[in-house]
DNA sequence: CATTCAGTCAAACGTCCGTTTTAAGAATGG
DNA sequence: CCATTCTTAAAACGGACGTTTGACTGAATG
């Protein structure tokens, strides 16, 4: 065997949830594209419910801790200069995108599924992102507020989920931007979607009030 | 009965596909809800795919061509003075945000699964949507470069696509965002959410360039 | 009045689903 | 070495799925 059962799993559960769907991908269709036994999955897994948590903790704990990392190395620099808007959203954005490139592989991207993730039902997999999500969000609107001390806190918090939608929406629906493209721009060119995303969040986040 | 057997069927799909997303949506629980027979489902539309479709076109269409006549207005108005850039987010915006307003019942609206159909799998819902967008998107691209001619139009289309991403995200995960204000916002102050997200938008689309 | 026909209904079709069972094999530790 | 645990394997479980069938309705048509 190449590799774990287990490792094999959950790869071919992200890669089908990725392409066709959660709820539209049977444990029969990864346990066959694994080439594992079927029963493997309850076996290391408790249930398909259990395995869709496993398999979005596996990428969103490292992204989310890089992303606090990030938003530390900003706060705590020798010299003590404040944050800019451009510095925030690029650490909130680039682990992201670094997994777009790194995870690059055949049919649609793993982080289509992460981009998904946020408007995907179920309340199992609401409160999960909820969970992993509250933290970062909190700490990056406050150091929005510290880059941007003219914007009221409601409104820093809204363009904040703006800017959420920014990236999930890229990442989630990059097979139908591409589509209407027609080749003006390149949406494989992940450094400048990263800086087109960087540029219009802090647009964004800068408009004037009222 | 009370109404036609079609239009309660399109009720309950739109309904049931809005809370529990569509693949997990059974035609059994389309029809319990709509007190219907099961078989009248293939009976009225030919089958499941079909009557995802028409769910979706029969709201989608209305909005769409919304936005068209919204935006000839501003194109054509007396006095010959350009649309601002707000003026454009909100012919854009306003359609999907008066829908919301509209259709607000039971549990989640109907807005979250036009929020969520740009991510959802299928190349058939995909397809649907790009033949449905690519008129509306050149339209608008059309009149931005008009508000803003100082921005390179492939610049131009992914801020447009950033604005999308900020609507869809929006009304998509609405039921995210609502549990992250913990009431530091109202999320069903519907008026108060579009002047938040055209003000962000005209922001990210004026960003300065490099 | 006989006939047509769109609409509804209960029931069944075959298939696929997540999960469990039972047993055989590999790995591990005394 | 045997005994124990961990892992895989094939098969089956009951249930839910989309779809189809064939009978039945009631109003419209000639």
């Amino acid at each position: 065997m190449a590799t774990d059962t287990k490792d094999r799993i959950l790869d071919s559960a992200e890669l089908l949830f990725a392409q066709q769907g959660i709820a539209s991908t049977s444990l029969r269709a990864i346990t066959d594209h694994a080439d594992v036994n079927l029963a493997s999955v309850n076996y290391h897994f408790q249930s398909k419910d259990a395995l869709v948590q496993a398999v979005l903790n596996r990428r969103l704990n490292p992204i989310n801790q890089k992303r606090m990392e990030l938003l530390q190395a900003l706060l705590q620099r020798p010299g003590g200069a404040p944050p800019t808007v451009e510095e925030i959203l690029e650490a909130f954005y680039r682990p992201v995108t670094q997994e777009a490139i790194k995870t690059r592989r055949e049919g649609r991207p793993i982080v289509a599924l992460i981009g998904r993730m946020y408007t995907e039902p179920g309340e199992l997999l609401a409160s999960q992102i909820r969970a992993m999500m509250s933290q970062v969000a909190a700490s990056y609107l406050d150091a929005l507020s510290i880059a941007l001390p003219g914007i009221p806190p409601p409104i820093l918090f809204w363009r904040l989920q703006f800017s959420v939608g920014v990236l999930a929406h890229t990442f989630g629906a990059m097979h139908l931007i591409e589509g209407l493209a027609r080749g003006r721009v390149n949406v494989n060119d992940s450094e400048d979607v990263l800086r087109q995303m960087i540029a219009f969040a802090a647009g964004g986040l800068r408009s004037p009030v009222q």
